[in-house]
DNA sequence: GAGTTTGAAACT
DNA sequence: CAGTTTCAAACTC
């Protein structure tokens, strides 16, 4: 593991094993296009990119990444070689790239035919491991590119007015299209379809060369971009097409290099509906969310099994969607290089600026359209003919969502999450998956496994609203997230950016550590990139932070040997596997969801940020730092210290270990096993501010975000985190102690994840009552979840489960107890996007707030959460500082599985507790105490 | 830029 | 499981 061989990718001696390497490489115009292709470099600069696909899913991360071996074995091997000198080739001359192009060419079109007749029977072709594994593999970066040729391929199938290219105006719309969306393979397949072989052929050429010649020239690009237009003018918006044209780029380039045509071939049959999926979302991105929406989850809904297969196929799911394309041998490399080049083709394109028509500007409209993506993946497939088999390949992202969370302003990712979870189950798993997005892709996966069981078929209205929400929202505020997604998608962008220079990863790696740092500082704040610098692990440990997070180093890394690259992905995955093996949860993000985005809440020098809900996996252990540097991983990822922290004199700015604890007893003390008087009268306060009879919904949404500025002292609270705070749900403890296996454990935490995010999302706002409220939620719908999750555990693990357990119990329960669970998200969500937060917290903070959040979306169950939150808040604040955090421990053992709904209970009887805590006492009334409660974080 | 500090990860 | 070592990031000078 520790010293993978450098010989095992036929690339890796191109791509210079070492750091160092990627500089030869780059150094042909090609190597840049070639270190493009690396998924790593791309992934790491633009944050998600990078990421591993499979990463994420902490258990199915390292899953090895299959190869579709359903098709075209022919391909990989000898893009691969192609690929290599591929880039070379292309930049010789045409002659390389008609070869190359011919052979492709000659590979999809037999895929293709396949795929075509596969499709076009609208029967998914592509059995469940086949098809899965592909769309797992391209998870984040084959994303873009897979996307497209999925897309194509969806819209063939859709009959919509992809049909009409298939009936036989290939050059029409189709073609255009398809070439935009797929490139060159998808054409072929609509060829195929249509009986146009030539002319797809020649398209495919065109296009195919085209990547090359973009390299060299400009040509390309603008041949792209032309196609672009008319297909944006044809089938969808500007935005969309661009998108896709820029897919398609990038896989034509991949294909040049790397026969795509096996990827393609294998997309096509889901990759339509994906498509179609995709463009409607593009579409509804763009402010229309119409019907493709609603294929779009049907599909997600039915992919969802799929998914949960392809995930952990996935995990590294970049490499492996072109794998799945090509074939096995050489499918990790050519993968690597397909996703890559797509990528550093879209990135070079973009560099030479001329051709592709908006790529720069489509940027963000890619990463809306990753994240619709996302969010169809997560989507359950309910129904579906056409997906019936399709898997949505995980949006691949492949990054820890603890990296992209921490990059990304949660608000934003926060927000599509939850926008996508409000609807419905469905919605909720979109909403993971949007969250995931936003943290990670994995999380969003096991989300979508964990719900594959509710799988409650998203209506299609709400699918619609959900993805309009996603759409909306990352338009709107996600742009930060999109970004993150950006980074696997548009690697270009960065690329761009780095390609003026030269390649960017090789100027990092020259740059000094610092610089890097502070560069990666700024990119990890901004963009969420993290860069490492490791000289002795080779990136292979956890030590290593793009390792860690599942993604791939890149150009900022300065790393030496390392091995986290796409040419070493079997040592990756295989250096994964082993550290899963002892941890399953290693690779899990750390942070649950850390919300950073939400409006600062400055307690006094309105530098801090509202605590999110979202907490650390396993805590910190600082002694020294107090948790005031970032040395503490909680202070570093901006988020509160919890009970699971064994910090010294914790002083976390964003939520202190003791306030957490307090909250938490609080809330356990209501479940009734601690029934102190400080909790009855925390209880009682609850109550007479919730009201709420639903303690089961989870906290609303809005909550949070009206607390947020102020609630960031009072994030500590993990009672109205989204999460039922460990100590608080009996059931959670129970489930983390309960044995589980290591599966489920990563289930455990992908569900947690998913519930993480959104409880992140309301904690973002609201942690505080964002924890009560998923305490309650969880109540009811939580242990359900938790059965999943049953399984042996140490206690460190059973204390990150449990922490897991409880941020995802929270916001899934919500989900899966009922649409109220949809409706908290979206409330959640909504406050987000919209900031209603504020008002919504206004109106919590007020007596009327409870009212006013239930109004909101937050259903039956979300009010009743939320006002319990309220409460919870206010009285965790008191109840924080009242008692002390061991006691909070103490009272998670003592509470036992009573205690989520003694919790709930409790939290509303609780209404004024008697001044237990010096934070409480400030204010009696439950606002006041609220206020107070923030206040006092604030002292604090 | 070099060196120190810190705490997580890995190892025993 | 606990203690120690290793490691890389964060921090300081």
């Amino acid at each position: 593991m520790d010293s993978p061989e450098p010989s095992k990718s036929p690339i890796s001696s191109s791509a210079a094993a070492s750091t160092s390497s990627s500089s030869p490489v780059q150094e042909s115009p090609f190597s840049n296009y070639i270190s493009s292709l690396s998924p790593i470099k791309h992934d790491k600069a633009p944050l998600v990119t990078q990421a591993f696909v499979g990463l994420n899913s902490p258990p199915l991360v390292f899953t090895s990444p299959r190869i579709n071996t359903r098709r075209r074995p022919q391909s990989s091997s000898v893009e691969v070689s192609e690929n290599g000198e591929g880039d070379k080739s292309k930049t010789d001359g045409p002659g390389s790239l008609e070869r190359s192009v011919t052979v492709l060419q000659q590979g999809l079109i037999t895929d293709i035919k396949e795929d075509d007749t596969k499709n076009s029977v609208s029967v998914q072709p592509s059995s469940s491991s086949g098809c899965v594994d592909e769309y797992l593999a391209d998870p984040v970066e084959a994303d873009c590119a897979n996307s497209a040729c999925t897309i194509s391929l969806k819209l063939k199938q859709s009959n919509n007015v992809l049909q009409s290219s298939v009936n036989g105006l290939p050059d029409s719309k189709n073609l255009n299209f398809d070439d935009k969306n797929d490139v060159g393979r998808e054409v072929d397949s609509t060829q195929l379809l249509s009986g146009l072989s030539e002319k797809g052929l020649e398209r495919k050429l065109t296009f195919d060369v085209k990547p090359l010649k973009i390299d060299n020239e400009e040509h390309a690009g603008q041949r792209i971009s032309d196609e672009c237009r008319k297909f944006e003018a044809d089938m969808f918006d500007l935005s969309s097409q661009e998108k896709e044209c820029k897919n398609l780029d990038s896989q034509k380039v991949v294909e040049d290099h790397g026969n795509g045509c096996d990827g393609f071939l294998h997309l096509p049959p889901e990759s339509l509906q994906r498509v179609q999926a995709y463009e409607g979302f593009a579409e509804n991105v763009e402010g229309d969310l119409d019907v493709p929406i609603h294929n779009m989850t049907h599909d997600l809904e039915a992919s969802e099994h799929q998914r949960g297969m392809s995930r952990r196929c996935l995990q590294f799911g970049e490499t492996q969607p072109e794998t799945t394309a090509n074939c096995n041998s050489s499918s990790n490399l050519a993968n690597d290089m397909v996703t890559s080049t797509s990528l550093a083709t879209t990135s070079e394109i973009e560099g030479l600026g001329s051709s592709h028509v908006d790529l720069s500007a489509t940027s963000r409209k890619r990463q809306l359209v990753n994240l619709s993506q996302l969010a169809i993946n997560m989507i359950p497939q309910c129904h579906v003919e056409n997906s019936s088999l399709t898997v949505y390949k995980p949006s691949g992202v492949g990054l820890h969502l603890n990296s992209i969370v921490n990059a990304i302003p949660m608000g934003q990712g926060g927000t599509v999450s939850m926008n996508l979870a409000v609807d419905s189950l469905g919605i909720q798993e979109i909403k993971s998956a949007s969250i995931a997005s936003c943290q990670s892709m994995e999380n969003m996966q096991s989300q979508s496994d964990a719900f594959e069981k509710v799988s409650a078929a998203p209506q299609d209205g709400i699918l619609e609203a959900k993805v309009s929400m996603i759409a909306g929202s990352a338009a709107c505020e996600s742009l930060h997230t999109v970004e993150s997604i950006e980074c696997h998608t548009t690697l270009s962008t960065k690329k761009k950016l780095s390609s003026e220079d030269g390649d960017s990863n090789e100027v990092f790696n020259h740059q000094s550590p610092k610089k890097k740092r502070q560069k990666l500082s700024n990119s990890t704040d901004g963009e969420g990139c993290k860069r490492c610098n490791c000289k002795k692990t080779k990136c292979l440990k956890l030590y290593c932070d793009c390792f860690a997070a599942g993604i791939y180093c890149d150009g900022p890394c300065s790393c030496q040997g390392c091995f986290n690259r796409p040419e070493y992905e079997d040592t990756v995955l295989e250096t994964r596997q082993q550290i899963e093996s002892r941890n399953p949860l290693a690779f899990a993000p750390k942070i649950v969801q850390p919300f950073t985005d939400f409006p600062v809440n400055s307690r006094e020098d309105g530098n801090w940020k509202t605590p999110s809900s979202a907490r650390h996996k396993r805590g910190c252990n600082c002694k020294r730092s107090k948790c005031l540097k970032k040395y503490c991983e909680c202070y570093q990822a901006n988020v509160g210290c919890s009970i699971g922290c064994r910090c010294e004199g914790c002083k976390n700015v964003y939520g202190k270990k003791e306030d957490y604890c307090l909250t938490e007893e609080m809330v356990s003390r209501g479940g009734g096993e601690i029934s102190e008087s400080t909790v009855a009268a925390k209880k009682d306060f609850l109550h007479s501010e919730l009201c709420d009879p639903h303690y089961l919904t989870p906290p609303t949404p809005s909550f949070q975000c009206s607390d947020h500025g102020k609630n960031a002292p009072i994030s500590r609270l993990p009672s109205s985190r989204c999460l039922p705070s460990p100590e608080s749900d009996p059931t959670i403890l129970s489930y983390a102690k309960s044995p589980r296996t290591s599966d489920s454990n990563d289930m455990l935490l992908e569900t947690s994840k998913e519930k993480l995010d959104v409880g992140s999302y309301c904690e973002g706002i609201n942690y505080n009552n964002a924890d009560v409220l998923a305490d309650e939620c969880h109540h009811t719908p939580l242990l359900n979840h938790s059965s999943i999750f049953t399984g042996s555990s140490s206690s460190s693990k059973a204390r990150e489960l449990t922490s897991l357990s409880q941020f995802r119990l929270g916001p899934r329960s919500g989900c899966i107890s009922s649409g109220g669970s949809l409706h908290w998200h979206r409330s959640s969500f909504m406050p987000m996007s919209t900031l209603d937060g504020t008002k919504k917290l206004q109106g919590l903070n007020s007596d009327g707030g409870l009212d006013d959040i239930l109004e909101d979306d937050t259903p039956e169950l979300l009010k009743g959460t939320s006002t319990p939150i309220k409460s919870v808040k206010a009285s965790s604040p008191n109840g924080k500082r009242v008692s002390p955090p061991h006691n909070l421990h103490q009272l998670r053992s003592s509470s036992s599985g009573p205690l989520r709904s003694g919790r709930k209970f409790i939290l509303k009887a609780v209404p004024s507790f008697p001044p237990l805590t010096p934070c409480i006492d400030s204010k009696g009334s439950s606002n006041q105490s609220r206020s107070n409660f923030q206040e006092n974080s604030s002292n604090d």
